[in-house]
DNA sequence: CTCCAAATAAGAATTATTATTATTTAGTAA
DNA sequence: TTACTAAATAATAATAATTCTTATTTGGAG
């Protein structure tokens, strides 16, 4: 099962005629790992202890590879640092302002009523390419988690 | 009629228990003058030129102050660095990622209808405090404007 | 197996922002 | 008005985040 998520990330790689090196398996597969929209020098912590050869710019120049060649999106956050997360369905954030965390929150249903809507809007001049919902909001308890209902 | 714009933001100073200083006021002036989402940088390049006296630090320090006296807000950008804005009616964001502007872009209607959705989900443990849409797009000719209808 | 363009390591450089500290000043109260 | 004090500012150092530079290494094509 290693090698097949091994085998899975050479292919993405591959597909993107990226030359398939152990920086960047070890890199996408600590972006993948989390949910927690690491910065660079996050997953520079995650990754070093079992690969310390790896330098840190390393990790930007691979994590900027990969948002070019749309692999993980890159996005800023409220604390100013650039953050990171796998590419996955399209959704939104929920930045949490004291404690610095960003959490996803999907929604199709809220995406459909939100690209309809625009959609009826004429914007000339402008190539939309993303629309996203940028919820803020403070944990009321923020050592508990947040669920929706 | 200078004299009455003076007397605004004083108004708003004091209100605010702010000591009126010739600093606030030209920096408090250079962002509401401008709808351009101005960095920090970019502010004291405005003012500068009249005002050579007037430190970067200071800059910084000041409209630090005003976001958290709520004069101001504080966003961030794709751009990776912050960008201020004069505080007004709730608005939603444009980022066009060709041309590093940020553009308002104000829809009382829409906001309802977000405000109404997003209230019929419980979020547990979460405290929102600004729900904003994050639209992000290139202008197909950069040197001219864009417009909604 | 050889070769070369591309990738990496290491660290310097740059950019954005914050902190420090000595000096100045706004507002208050006599 | 003047004197006082806490707050604000100027100048600059320090820090944090990110990018650049360059010598070395390496993946993969042939």
């Amino acid at each position: 099962m290693e090698s097949k998520k091994l085998n899975i990330i050479t292919n993405v790689l591959s597909a993107k005629k990226l030359k398939i090196t152990h920086q960047r398996i070890v890199v996408y597969q600590a972006v993948m790992e989390t949910n927690k929209h690491p910065s660079a020098e996050q997953v520079f912590e995650r990754i070093k202890d079992n690969n310390p050869s790896i330098s840190l710019a390393t990790v930007y120049k691979t994590l900027e590879t990969f948002v070019e060649n749309e692999l993980i999106n890159k996005v800023s956050s409220p604390g100013g640092t650039m953050r990171y997360d796998a590419k996955r369905k399209h959704h939104n954030h929920i930045y949490i302002t004291n404690t610095n965390e960003i959490l996803d929150y999907e929604d199709e249903e809220l995406s459909k009523i939100l690209m309809n809507y625009l959609n009826k809007k004429k914007f000339s001049n402008l190539n939309i390419t993303d629309i996203k919902l940028q919820i803020k909001g403070e944990k009321v308890n923020p050592s508990k988690g947040i669920s929706i209902t």
